[in-house]
DNA sequence: ACCTGAACACCGTTCAAGT
DNA sequence: ACCTGAACACCGTTCAAGT
């Protein structure tokens, strides 16, 4: 067959193949013949819907990050909106889960939002917040970017998943601080999951007290 | 010629000369032709050297994360030792500047340290001054971990760099709070300098919080 | 021991040809 | 408009052959 009466492929099928395929067996694993493959088609045939690889990959990403909840930052139905810190809490929380059930993306989204319209919502979504719970804009800036520093590096990798699970591998001499090291990889989930919680909450405390000094600035 | 009677190449030569494409041209410049064109022989020459292109990255890696100062964790000549939070504070400094001379690289650096000796002796630096400065185990880790998130954040991309420096790409209808996003690229190294030392300054007032009832705990 | 060229099984992408 | 196979210029890696 050379073209069928009904198209064989569409954007969508493509990143919902490209992201099962990056979920299952890690951005290395995504060839265009291997995707292609996998939606029943020719290499080629990806072409007539993305310009490159590249941007499947920057669909795919866009996807995940359109999984992000953002609900926390609008106001409720009763007109009420949750205070700055616990809006950016929950927000970090649910940015981070999404990141983590799709963690071999991780590397594409870091790139930045670029034009890529889920992450340049989210950018608003925070940004927007920030200033209307009386940041200033420059300090909002900032507060989108350590947030994003924070939520992203702890999903790139896991920390515990970085040390091999061989207690050989952590010689006395040289690392005499690391005898239990090689048992963080089977608690990987936990210690990540505290790590994160313990940097989360420290990283709010202190955004808190930056707030309090800026109160006290404006009111005399 | 087939074997010199010296050799060519060395494990040394072939990191630098990895290390500099990398950093000239990005990670995916970087082929085992490439570089070995760039070293003057040709690709299967470096299979004498390393067991796989994988691993000449990771000792790239490696050779960066040796960049990265740890003496603020060592106790002075006349037997000090600076605060916990000083030395934090300065090694997290100096770990960003090494990953920034580097940025490239950065996707490697966070898979963790494995078995890469200069990525251990940093984990094991932290870790030992956490634990002799009073926090327990537990936490050290978490401190090591939730330090090495955001580091790893701040430097795998620049926040700033990630948005498009073009004002059509935010369409105030889409993204309201956006109108200056497309100012952000050329303030790049500014913004996230800033974002960085406010959020490090953050994480380190939290932490010295939660520091504060640990010894609180402690006398009662 | 350390280098070489040839070879294998892949890549991303372009393009003319088909309907 | 949307698919195909053929082709181009690449990959990482293995291996027998050379000294």
């Amino acid at each position: 067959m050379a073209r069928p009466r009904k198209p064989l492929l569409s954007t969508g099928r493509i990143v919902d193949a490209a992201r099962a395929l990056v979920d299952a067996e890690g951005l290395a694993a995504v060839s265009t013949r291997r995707l292609a493959a996998e939606l029943g088609v020719s290499g080629p045939s990806l072409y007539n819907h993305f310009r490159t690889k590249d941007q499947i990959l920057e669909a795919v990403a866009d996807s995940v990050s359109a999984q992000v909840d953002l609900s926390m930052f609008e106001p409720a139905a009763d007109g009420t909106r949750p205070g700055w810190r616990a809006a950016l809490h929950d927000w970090a929380v649910s940015y981070r889960a999404a990141l983590r059930e799709h963690p071999n993306i991780v590397p594409v989204l870091a790139q930045g939002p670029g034009r890529r319209p889920a992450g340049l919502r989210l950018a608003d979504a925070v940004f927007g917040a920030m200033v209307d719970a009386g940041w200033p804009p420059a300090q909002a800036t900032s507060i989108g970017a350590l947030m994003r520093y924070f939520v992203m590096g702890s999903a790139l990798g896991s920390f515990a998943g970085g040390f091999v699970d061989d207690e050989d591998a952590y010689d006395p001499a040289d690392y005499p601080h690391l005898g239990q090291a090689h048992l963080l990889a089977e608690r990987q989930e936990q210690v990540d999951e505290r790590a994160f919680e313990t940097g989360l909450a420290a990283l709010l405390d202190g955004l808190a007290v930056q707030y309090g000094q800026l109160t006290a600035g404006t009111t005399h």
